[in-house]
DNA sequence: GCATAATGTTGACAACGTAAACATGCAGTT
DNA sequence: AACTGCATGTTTACGTTGTCAACATTATGC
């Protein structure tokens, strides 16, 4: 007899076959799974089982390991780009905030979400994807700061440079930044008394004023003789 | 006879079971291979065959693959600092000059030798690790920067603030900077309309310019009232 | 309703990291 | 010169992984 109780065992559903949202739940577990341990210990499998289903059933959302990982970076660019669009849109009537507003946002967002940030620029785990989507969503959040910089410039506050120099500049310092201080962060925030941790905390501390110097760097200072 | 040349220095003797010098060897392959191919797909087996011994071997050397990495890591560091070294010394007159110098040879640094430079900020890679020696090598690297900057403060050239905050400030900027540059490059150089690729061969093309801005950023401009 | 695409499963394979047990050669003592 | 201990290299083995191929189940558009 007994059936084939095919249907109805254990499933939250009716049936349990189609799981109905998997992509997004593999990209959501994935990331909390990355902020537990390192990156190379990951395994789709892993993965798998923790979601409830066959080892082989992410392959039907990612073509690849790195797939998932361009993915999850690709989300992470837009989730990042959603979180400054406000930034700048509050500080619209200076734009020298604005920047500064920007860059410590971006910190904070690196800080939060150290998971998907690693991605961003981690070419080790996404090397030979070179995905479209993924370099879209990275040069729209890019564009967030050079648009701002581009209105800064327009009103005569910036050096008299190619935006993307003066946006360059600024990404890469407060980019070194956040790095420096998500490896900081990650080891237990244990502040030793060797000097790179020491220059860490201070770091961290005063991020406000070191996003003002790196804002600084970029300013027309003294006498303005535009060309 | 000869025969006994034990002592010199590392003799490939006639028996090629002991190998001699397996754990440089191992290292050296590992860049090599790491320039060739991201370093996820690195491993410890294939270095073992190309270097021809067993898939083993390596495990006399180095407990894990993360402990390559970080011996590789460490390297790299005192490699660095011994590229650094000459060029504060050389500039020691102009200390200025000499942070943006310091600057520039690390940035040439950074792309001559990218898959170490990868291994110092790429946490995934070397997490678990926490090795004591690879933290020193990069706390001395760091060191000739903050030496350079603190004889720069005590000629008051730079802002008032402790020599680990403005070093830090420096660090975060030149590693972002080359982290930016190194994910350029090592994407075959091809330079889209993109703006983030525009803003990188700008960043490329300008990177004296620009190391000027970050100095700029941290010394005393306008009126220097000391205090 | 049915064909078909989308999604999930099973099974398989080669490669990997690494542990254990064993082999070999070198160095120092006697 | 033989003995012994240690560093280094080898063999074998186990469990896990990424990924492919073949198959099963459901959803969807006509």
């Amino acid at each position: 007899m007994g059936v084939i109780m095919t249907v109805s065992t254990k499933h939250r559903s009716a049936s349990n076959y189609h799981h109905g949202d998997l992509r997004q739940q593999l990209i959501d577990v994935a990331c909390q799974q990355l902020l537990e341990s390192s990156a190379d210990q990951l395994s789709l499998r892993a993965l798998a089982r923790r979601v409830g289903v066959s080892q082989t059933a992410p392959y039907r959302h990612f073509e690849s390991k790195n797939a998932l990982f361009a993915a999850i970076a690709t989300q992470g660019f837009e989730l990042m780009t959603e979180d400054l669009l406000p930034v700048a849109a509050r500080h619209s009537d200076d734009i020298v905030q604005a920047t500064v507003e920007l860059g410590l946002a971006y910190i904070r967002w690196s800080l939060r979400h150290p998971e998907k940030y690693q991605l961003f620029f981690d070419s080790s785990l996404l090397d030979p994807v070179n995905h479209a989507a993924l370099k879209l969503a990275g040069a729209e959040c890019f564009a967030v700061l050079t648009g701002t910089i581009q209105r800064g410039k327009d009103q005569g506050l910036f050096l008299d440079k190619p935006v993307e120099l003066l946006a360059g500049t600024i990404w890469a310092s407060v980019h070194g930044l956040a790095s420096l201080l998500r490896n900081q962060v990650r080891r237990h925030a244990e502040f030793t008394d060797n000097p790179t941790d020491q220059a860490s905390r201070l770091l961290i501390e005063e991020q406000r004023y070191v996003m003002t110097l790196f804002v600084n760097s970029i300013q027309r200072q003294g006498e303005p003789d535009a060309t």
